[in-house]
DNA sequence: GGAATTTACGCAACTCGTAAGCATT
DNA sequence: AATGCTTACGAGTTGCGTAAATTCC
């Protein structure tokens, strides 16, 4: 059994089980990796792939065994890698973030800034997506960090830090109705055609919950991924925005009015995510303090050592984090 | 970076930083291990050994960080083949399992008598050691499973199930006094001279618990680590021996008299541990269950899908373990 | 001086790439 | 017919063993 193989099987799996689109990616030729892929077969014995004649049509029960575990092993592969990095060129090195556009957007800029200047050998790369495509970037080692409000408590893989809450606002235009009430309540909100996140997306659960224990449906007219998107169809009066406060911008949105909303509903927890088992850097490590203060490498280390997101919860429940 | 390279550092670890003695043991020359570390250490640009001159003296710390990894890499590629195996030949392949003197004497052999007939291809070792070299070994992947009472907590790598609760005896020759005594006190045994378990191997501790609370001071003269042992000494009349209930054979032991202590000692449980992460065979599976009937698959895998070996316990704390 | 590691060298094995053959959609 | 996997073969590399040199205790 060799890396390689294993290295061949996972990125196989990656690429749908097409082998040849695998082949280009990894640079290599098409042959040396089916050939790789059947000895390591043939000295497990078994068969990793389903075959209809020579092409590969599924992956075997076994196979999908073997290729958890041979996941777990090329991720620790990287942890030696970083580890010795660690040691070499402590500055130096890679930094991949997965997150949603409302974190890349609003957020992270001032941290990223910041980070840049502490770091300037570590290159940054964001990756932006759905909750859980960004769960599943960190889950498969693709990214270091995955930060999110939603959707990652799915991957028992991944563990998860809170890192702040946040409240939504009301945003309408200045001639709107609502721009004259200063509280308004649930039933004042229900009234109007609504522009928020996708559900399921971001944080629209929040908002389902507050309008269904007041009985009252929400008409969502729009929605979208993008607080940035949202605030346009808000301005082309398609409806009333709900979005993260963070999301509003006192310079640039002078024609809107917001509202602050967290009287209506509960906040929501943004949290950062990271692979179980992986080795963090130094400058990882730099990164989430100053991400969330609360995150030292002393707590992020014992939040690791309980193992159990659960508990990790409990051990996060008694503190006080920070609101944005 | 080559799994032969970690093979090789994990070894040269194991044999003490002796790369000869290494070599031997792994039918291989030794220029050529020596030459596949520096080669791992030219790639990762660090030193993993520290040397004086030509010779092995220390790990670095950058090392064993790279070790602990590469242990945890090699455990899972261990688990590539097993779970193949359990495809090629479901009812075949090796059973490690490493106990103290004991549970391997008093509690096992019917467990593997019965196991050995089920099983006949599956190759079993036995491993007789103090806890901490059986948890070590557990830790280490050199054994499936450790058995035993104590000792056990200190290796978080290892995840422990509670087993069968167990108490003690009084143990004493036919002409001794607590002989006549039904149901003697903790002041009644603290006149005599003990003989019992060496402490901190398996069990003394619950009894220095008990003598305490009584604030007495039991006078241990002599202590071993196996049962028969210490019946031996109770016979030559050197004191009174406390030993597991399950240790005295109402056949072989008919020149002494039996006293059940539960009510002076705790009683103590037994444990099974495995590591963590490492993959289990369907016979282990089916070992635990015949070894502790409350132990089915589902629950060992609930268990291990608990991470955390605090809820592990609480998990089981609900449940009514067999008593021996 | 003895034990242990490094260096040097040569053989065997292996990985990988190209090109041709063949099955599947 | 096109796409994709397998077989075949050759070149370059690598892993490993033996023997000699070197260093440490």
């Amino acid at each position: 059994m060799k890396l390689q193989q294993l290295r061949y099987i996972a990125e196989v799996v990656k690429h749908n089980l097409n082998v040849s689109s695998t082949a280009e990616n990894l640079y290599t030729s098409q042959p040396g990796i089916s050939k790789q892929v059947r000895m390591l077969e043939d000295e497990l014995g078994i068969q990793i792939f389903g075959r209809s004649g020579k092409h590969l049509t599924h992956v075997t029960p076994a196979g999908q065994q073997v290729i958890d575990i041979a996941n777990d092993i090329l991720s620790k592969v990287e942890s030696i890698k970083k580890v010795s990095e660690e040691y070499t060129k402590p500055n130096q090195g890679e930094l991949n973030i997965a997150t949603t556009d409302t974190q890349a957007r609003y957020a992270l800029p001032q941290i990223i800034r910041e980070f840049i200047k502490r770091y300037p050998k570590v290159n940054l790369h964001m990756h932006q997506g759905t909750p859980s495509q960004i769960s599943e970037q960190a889950a498969r080692g693709d990214a270091d960090f995955a930060i999110a409000t939603e959707g990652m408590h799915l991957y028992t893989d991944l563990i998860m830090l809170p890192c702040y809450h946040w409240n939504r606002s009301i945003v309408v235009t200045r001639d709107h109705p609502l721009a004259k009430i200063t509280k308004p309540s649930i039933e004042d909100l229900a009234q109007y055609p609504l522009v928020t996140y996708v559900f399921g997306f971001d944080k629209a659960s929040e908002i389902e919950k507050s309008f269904k224990r007041a009985n009252l449906d929400p008409r969502v007219v729009f929605s979208a991924t993008s607080a940035d998107v949202l605030k346009t169809y808000v301005r082309l009066g398609l409806g009333v925005g709900v979005i993260a406060s963070m999301a509003i911008d006192a310079n640039i949105d002078k024609d809107l009015v917001a509202i602050d909303a967290s009287h209506l509903f509960a906040h929501s927890t943004t949290k950062i995510g990271f692979r179980r088992g992986s080795f963090l850097r130094g400058y990882m490590y730099d990164f989430m303090l100053h991400f969330a203060p609360h995150l030292s490498r002393d707590v992020v280390e014992k939040a690791v050592a309980l193992r159990d997101q659960q508990l990790i919860d409990e051990m996060f429940a008694s503190m006080t984090l920070p609101i944005r």
